[in-house]
Parts: structure tokens; sequence; C-alpha cells
DNA sequence: TTTACATATCGCAATATTACGATATTAAAA
DNA sequence: TTTTAATATCGTAATATTGCGATATGTAAA
């Protein structure tokens, strides 16, 4: 036990929790949003920024990454983590999508 | 460690990894699927139709009810869980509204 | 009231996640 | 080339999650 059935899902309900979860970790989001809000991206400001030691913030980064919403460029002696816009709009559509087709009711 | 710490983000970025944990398991998405798709609700039918064990199911269910995506009434014997429409449209909304003012980026 | 059924809760085992120090790796600067 | 700085990876400890059997609880029927 403690393993999630993924074999009993369909791939659509899988890949769609997956979105979610990698989404679901404050430090995820806050990451997100100070390489928005700041038009800034470099791992060692996120480090700073954020109250995580540095392991952490690459290995929250690297989650960020699987999915598909993060791209690193080397900076220099630095990365660069930026948002990719169309993988975003990807998501943002595929998350609404699923709740405007999950909205209907029985009572 | 291995606790989430929570006390270094901020009240809305904590609420909203909440709602996208809970959204993070391919149980609930397919549970408020089947829910909305066969505009049924009867705990036994979704122990039937998802092919895990009742207890399991039940948890799964509370923790839907935890961010009020789900409210439970009672059906006789059985329970018929419905999704909360006017949540499940806040909810929403609060995850676009994510996902518009975090888009700018910075390469 | 007894019985039967549906759901919730408890307790536990297996696994996953979170966090971090230590250390490797990489790239620029000295 | 050595040094310095930034990031990634490894190993590990603490905690959380997932899943389920067993059992408690609640409700309707017999």
């Amino acid at each position: 036990m403690g393993v999630t059935k993924t074999q009993i899902f369909t791939e659509q309900q899988n890949d769609l929790a997956q979105l979610f979860k990698v989404l679901g970790h404050p430090a995820r989001v806050a990451i997100l949003q100070y390489i928005s809000n700041q038009n800034a991206c470099i791992c060692n400001d996120l480090v700073a920024e954020i109250g995580l030691a540095q392991a952490t913030i690459s290995q929250h980064l690297k989650e960020l990454k699987t999915i598909g919403l993060l791209k690193g460029e080397v900076e220099g002696k630095s990365m660069c983590y930026c948002i990719d816009i169309e993988r975003w709009t990807a998501i943002q559509k595929q998350l609404n999508q699923f709740f405007n087709t999950t909205k209907s009711n029985c009572c």
C-alpha cells in the first residue's frame, strides 16, 4: 500500500492529477509567482527570497520542469528558470476543460 | 523534515496549493468526473465503479469535502455526494486568477 | 427489536514527499 | 590552472499519503 493505483485510472485522469499535484505545494506556487512578478528567474534569487535551502529549491524546480512548466537556461554561472508560456497556457486550458466538463450535478 | 514549511508562505499561496493538492490524485479526479457525468452520487456506486476499497473511497470523499467541493446528504441508507456548484465555480475562478496573474516572464 | 446494508473511522503497512547537509559538477574569474 | 560561485545530486531523517481490513456507526427493512 501507499502506492497510487495508476493503472485503474485513465491516462487523462492520471495526467490531470499529475498537473494538479505538481502545483499542489506552496513552495512551487511561490516559485512561479516570484519568477513571474519579479521578472527574474535566477535560482539563487529564489533561494534568497523563499526561506528554503538551496537543495530544496532545486528539487522543486526539477518537479516544475517535469510537467514542462519551467525551462532552464544557463546564464553564465547561474541558471535562469523561465515559464514556458505555451505550456502554461495549455495547462490552464486543460484544467479549465476539466472544470467546464465536470460541473453538472445530481441534486 | 518532511513537514511542509507552511509558515514561510502567504495564506494565499497555502490556500491555492491546498486546492491543487486535493485535486492532485487520479481517484479524486475520477470521483468528480463520475459524479458529474453519471449524474449520480451514491457512495456505493463509486466504490463499484472505481476499483478501490470502500474505506479508501470514503477517505477520498472526505478530502474533497475539506475544500468544500462536495457536500454529502443522507439519502435513505446511502449517502449522496454532490458537487457544490458555487464552490466549484469559485475554485475555478481562483485557479484562473493564479494562471492569469502568473504568466509574464523574463526571457 | 433484530437483521441487513451502507458508510465512516481506526489502525496499520507500504510508499511518497519534503527538507537539508554534504558533496559533486559546472562555469566564470583570478 | 587554481579559486570561487552557482546549481545539481546523493543520502538520509521526518512526516505525509495511499490503501485496505476490521470494526463502529447509522439507517431502513423485516
